[in-house]
DNA sequence: TTTAAAACCTGACGGTTGTCATGTTTTCTA
DNA sequence: TAGAAAACATGACAACCGTCAGGTTTTAAA
């Protein structure tokens, strides 16, 4: 959704928030509006039916979360959970299908958007189908990296539970777990608590793209 | 893309013909306008970097291939191969993007069937990643069946090759050949030469869903 | 119709990965 | 701050699955 465009509508709206492991909204919850993210992070996750959580997508500022179950007017496919606290506005049902509906140039931004969304969704297929888990992880830790950088030490600025990292590379937290003290006796990466930075980028991409 | 509205415009253009194998587009082209296909099954696959075609989507009649490209005016992401005989017309691509500016209600149509997209890939996104090879097999043939339905003889319409349902399901062929004959064993489907008929759908569904 | 190529099938085998079990560390909260 | 709960870590083990290697059958072309 475009920033100029939705700024017009969310600068009139009050800001939510949210605390960290806070449900935005859940799975197959009827949502009258979409929150666009001002501040911290959201992962977006769906239940499969063995009772595993998987993470499409992490949702950071300037993301706009349920603007496709409100455009269909679905119940929503996905979860959003606040991985930090957050910052959100809501911005009601109506007011998005009115600006749609008279807008050509909203209806395009809106359209350009969800265009991206569907390309990086067919990225992740194609990985999720063809990559090893090794190789996933590999990518878990550049994707992070690339859209959410470092802190001042060069440790990712986003920290995700080893769990969490299993349900975006779709594997159990114990595979994670091994593979993380395998990359670090490799000298690809080290860890301080939970935290995990990159330390040899080049390898880990030859990892990650089966070089 | 909406039918009504795309009606207006395919209709004053011609057709054009794919024989079986036939290329459509393929990655990494610049496409100046979509495919919308009138007969035929086309599939859109994306080459990982492994050296393995990734199908992503099966497009039948009443789809429009090329579209998210088109509108983000991006080089092709996916490459549309006919799996049989298609009949198909091209729309230019300034037909597309003057109508989206003009018009709210096709913007608003297109919206709908990317967002009806976007849905679709994040379940494979969860299909991919959460169950075994066994299970998708089993979904891909519940899939082509609700798809593309059944001929006279109980057989799938949508015949596929070995290769190309491995492709589909993220696996080997090897494996999707060894799993057929596992499934045929146990009473789950049947086949004849290359096509398939589901025998036992409550079981095959059972088994796709990890009940 | 003959022949080559492609698709299909099966077996063997080893690496990968999920699960269970158990222990340690960290985090949360009363 | 103590105790409980959650997260992290590691080992053992079996099932899963990809790969290789060798066949057979089907398809397509000469």
């Amino acid at each position: 959704m475009s920033k100029e465009e939705l700024k017009k509508v969310s600068d009139t709206k009050t800001t939510k928030l949210f605390k960290k492991g806070e449900t935005i909204f859940a799975e197959n919850e009827k949502l009258n509006g979409v929150f666009c993210v001002r501040n911290g992070v959201s992962k977006l996750s769906k239940l499969s039916p063995n009772g595993k959580d998987q993470i499409v997508k992490l949702a950071s500022k300037g993301s706009v979360l349920g603007q496709r179950s409100v455009i269909v007017e679905e119940i929503s496919n996905l979860s959003a959970v606040a991985l930090n606290d957050m910052e959100a506005c809501f911005i009601p049902k109506n007011a998005i299908v009115n600006t749609l509906n008279t807008n050509p140039n909203f209806a395009v931004e809106v359209l350009r958007h969800m265009a991206h969304d569907l390309k990086e969704a067919d990225d992740v297929i194609v990985n999720m189908s063809q990559k090893t888990v090794k190789q996933r992880v590999a990518e878990a830790f550049i994707y992070l990296k690339n859209n959410f950088g470092e802190d001042k030490d060069g440790y990712l600025a986003l920290t995700l539970s080893r769990e969490d990292i299993a349900n975006v590379v779709g594997t159990a937290s114990e595979s994670v777990i091994r593979i993380i003290s395998e990359f670090k006796k490799k000298g690809l990466i080290k860890t301080f608590g939970k935290k995990v930075a990159i330390v040899d980028p080049q390898s880990l991409n030859n990892l990650a793209e089966a070089l």
